[in-house]
DNA sequence: GCGCAAATCAAACGTTCGTTTGAATCCTAA
DNA sequence: TTAGGATTCAAACGAACGTTTGATTTGCGC
């Protein structure tokens, strides 16, 4: 029987490959072969060590969400902490959640932006055993983190601050995966540059994180805005605020 | 040879079954067999109607893209007609852009909720061939929307304003998806509830413009912010405004 | 009714997939 | 040194993949 000692060479090798690949060439597109030949150990190897291929993409994922999660339940236990009671800034629990996640994009030994792409590409995969693989790791830290934006926003019904964190979490992993139509269009290879820079996390992070941030605290959509002054209102009225603003003729009804 | 006269029948429900199942388990994850087979036609079919399984993707995708394409480009030619020479406003151009396609899933001849949700797989999606024929397809539309943006924000740096355009296209194309952890922790099924009901679209609608417009709007991040004034400056002060803001002990650096 | 191209069909093609087997090694504890 | 479990290895497994073939059927202009 296997998972008694574990030799750490091939073990620890096979993830790291696998990790790599899944994230250039998915869950589908990558073959055993290819994560074999790569990591120079056997065919056979994987399926030792992890017991299936399904078993070894959550092996990927396990190792890294452990401290991801980790860390996210002690940041938000901290800052709950330190506020005494009191609710936290929305900017607060974002900088936990989302900082934390970019902040293992800086560090090669906790992923780096490999595991981050891989990590926004896998969120939209259609495996079903991903996603309640993904549903049951996400289930304690989501709850938290719910519950800390309900008090930090409480003038915004909870329902719509959960589609804004969907949307946040659109955002996000969107921007992680970094396979983007504007990117290919405005025309630089994110597959080389990106993968293997950790920079690239802090710079993303400058640029998203206000994003979100004015995201999660946008004005009310329009009928749902009558009631509640809403600490998400913004002073500003360059714009219209919100939605089916100007109607503009649509052709091809 | 084909594609002289195509009979209506086999041609178009293999695209219609094709779209449906590449929505609801990715394109590798679906098999030219399980297509015709639920199409009732030959396995040889697609062969010979497409070429070839890729061609088959492409196709499903062009048929739809050709009526989005004109459809956004005949808004934003409208729309700035109407303005004659003065900038748009950024809830214009935004409305145009994703308007249009929401509008999409309002109307189940354009492909509806089955259609949205495949695009915004799709976009993810690593294969290649899939990537290079996006950008093909994009490439004309996203230049123009791009310029609109810039025109419409003129106090923001076109650089921003690109990654904006990047975070609001992952907003989108994740809602989209609706394969989110959120929904499965918060414990509802997507698949069959989401993809055939087209009041989805107008509802997402209501909830994202809003998130999308204040997104795109938010105060430039701390590094840059220091000269221009910026039209997306708000009001609001109740949270602080940008990215590095309150730092929070991390562990296992 | 005939002729011919378009369309459909059953069957098989060669390849690649994830997985399993059983023997050959390696390493360590007795 | 020697057993014995842990690990590696070459080889093969059946299944499923996308694609191709060649015969058959269909539908329409002449």
């Amino acid at each position: 029987m296997p998972d008694q000692k574990h030799c750490p060479d091939t073990h620890d090798r096979i993830l790291d490959v696998a990790e790599r690949l899944f994230m250039a060439n998915g869950y589908e597109g990558t073959s055993m072969r290819m994560i074999t030949s790569e990591a120079e150990v056997n065919l056979a190897a994987v399926n030792y060590h992890f017991g299936s291929k399904e078993a070894l993409m959550r092996e990927v994922f396990r190792r890294r969400l452990l401290w991801l999660n980790r860390e996210r339940i002690v940041l938000l236990d901290a800052l709950e902490a330190a506020a005494a009671g009191a609710p936290l800034k929305p900017s607060q629990v974002l900088e936990a959640f989302f900082g934390t996640l970019l902040r293992m994009g800086e560090d090669p030994a906790l992923g780096g932006m490999v595991f981050l792409r891989l990590l926004g590409r896998t969120l939209t995969e259609p495996a079903d055993f991903i996603r309640t693989f993904f549903a049951g790791e996400y289930a304690e830290v989501v709850e938290r983190y719910k519950h800390a934006l309900f008090r930090a926003l409480p003038d915004v019904p909870q329902e719509e601050i959960l589609w804004r964190f969907h949307f946040m979490l659109g955002s996000m992993s969107y921007a992680l995966a970094g396979t983007d139509v504007l990117e290919i269009v405005t025309g630089y290879e994110p597959g080389d540059a990106m993968a293997t820079d950790p920079a690239a996390a802090r710079r993303l992070s400058a640029r998203v994180m206000p994003f979100l941030l004015a995201g999660l605290r946008a004005p009310l959509p329009a009928p749902l805005a009558s009631l509640s002054s809403s600490s998400a209102a913004s002073g500003d009225s360059c714009d219209a605020p919100s939605g089916a603003s100007s109607r503009v003729t649509p052709s091809h009804a």
